[in-house]
Order: C-alpha cells, then structure tokens, then sequence
DNA sequence: AGCAGACTCAACCAATCGGTTGACCATTCG
DNA sequence: CGAATGGTCAACCGATTGGTTGAGTCTGCT
C-alpha cells in the first residue's frame, strides 16, 4: 500500500469518536471484543466494523483465542500519523524562524532604510 | 463544539490525500486559492469544497483580498490531534515500562525459576 | 448430545463524501 | 462600458460510511 494510502487509512480510522475511545480502552491492555463493546451504545456488530477499521489500518492487532477474539494496540501503528503532523508543524516553526530572521535584519542594522 | 467532534473534524481533514496536499502546499507561505487548485486534478470547486472542510476543521484560515481568497495554515490547528497521538503513545510506553519491571523483577534475584 | 456464548456474514438503510456541471455573483482590467 | 478572472452556489451522481437486523458458524460447558 502506498504510504499515503496508508496515512489516509490511519486518519480516517481515526476520525470516527468510537474508533478512538476503542483505541483508548485498549490502552491499559489487551481486551476481549465482547469487553470492549459492552460500554458502547450499538451492537456487537458496529463495534467488529470499527475494529476490523483499526486493524486494515494497522493501529490494532487481532489474537484469536477459541472462540474469543482479544485485541491489543499495535506500538507503532501511530508513528506515520505523528510524524506527519509533527512535520507540518515543524515546518511552519521554520517559517515562522526565517520570517523573524528578515524582521530582524531589517530592523537591527538601526536605519537602514534607503 | 465538543472537544471529541473537533478533533473528529480535524482528524476526518487529514483522512483525505488531497487535503494533506493542501495543508503540505501551505507550509511555505499563504496561497490563492487558483494556485493551489493549479496543480490538483479536479475542478477548482472540488478544491473549494476541501479547503472549507480544512477551514471549518481550524487548520487554515481565510482571507479575502478583492476577488482572491487566500489561505493560510493556523499555527496550532494540529495542536490537539497530535496531543491525542502523543497521549496514545505515551499510555502505551508507560504500560510497556511496567511491564518490563515486571519482568525484570521477576529475573532479577539471578536463578529465582524452578 | 445439547445449549449458551462469541463472533461472522449478508442484506439492507439513510446519511455523508468526493467529485462533476452549469448558472451565477463580484471584482479587476482594457 | 464590456469582457475576462476568481469564486460561490445548487443540483446531481456514484461510492462509501456507520449503523441495523437476522441467520449462521464455531467453541466451550454441562
């Protein structure tokens, strides 16, 4: 899959409320899909979507056990997300830098205006 | 709105290719909108329908000049996504550290197994 | 064997998405 | 003035989304 196929897939996964409270539940451990759909207002059902999402995203990872299916966050499936943001924000920063840089040196040199 | 619907906002923004290309587009500088549908395969409405999505999710802002609306990236419109990654990360981290003490209480008194 | 639990699968639904086109409004320029 | 430029708006389209229900499958317990 294309890298940016894959962000898309990481955001979009992302971008749903019971998406994230399913990646949050999961933070303090592995969990039972029964467990993690109990406290959410919908079926059984909607709560496989969701985390058959978060698991072709590669956020979550899937441990069948007998009948029971246990799911566990996968550490660096959020790595992609991150680092793209912590790019864009970043560079904005550099931006930002360069833009006092010239204020800078247009004020220092006291006069320079022709 | 609730914090939960605007990160759901801003997360669902970054879902789509395009999008990030626009955000991406305006990391070195503000733009017209004309020059930042110029190199998009679509329709100049196409591009104005996702730039109101990235406005109204607070990652870019609009300025009107004359006939030309141009756009700009809000600083910290990418603050609260990437705190929710980050949040993430370091739940998972601190699971993992205790985890390991775990272990290496466990193994440490050299020979403990039966 | 038989039943209850955990989950999948398929079909269906209304709502949203990403895109198009054509008509329109506003602004600048010759 | 008239004409081109920059964008909006409304209607429409097919695909996807998030949810439901009902039936079926596999597993474990008694």
């Amino acid at each position: 899959m294309s890298a940016a196929a894959a962000l898309s897939d990481v955001f979009h996964a992302l971008g749903d409320p019971t998406r994230r409270a399913l990646v949050g539940a999961l933070a303090d451990g592995p969990q039972r899909m029964s467990d993690l759909a109990a406290p959410l207002p919908m079926s059984l059902t909607a709560v496989s979507k969701h985390l058959r999402v978060l698991e072709a995203a590669g956020l979550v990872r899937r441990e069948r056990q007998g009948r029971e299916h246990h799911f566990e966050v996968i550490p660096g499936g959020l790595d992609d997300a991150h680092g793209w943001i912590s790019a864009q924000r970043d560079a904005w920063l550099d931006r930002f830098a360069a833009l006092e840089t010239v204020l800078a040196t247009r004020e220092a040199p006291a006069g320079t205006r022709a």
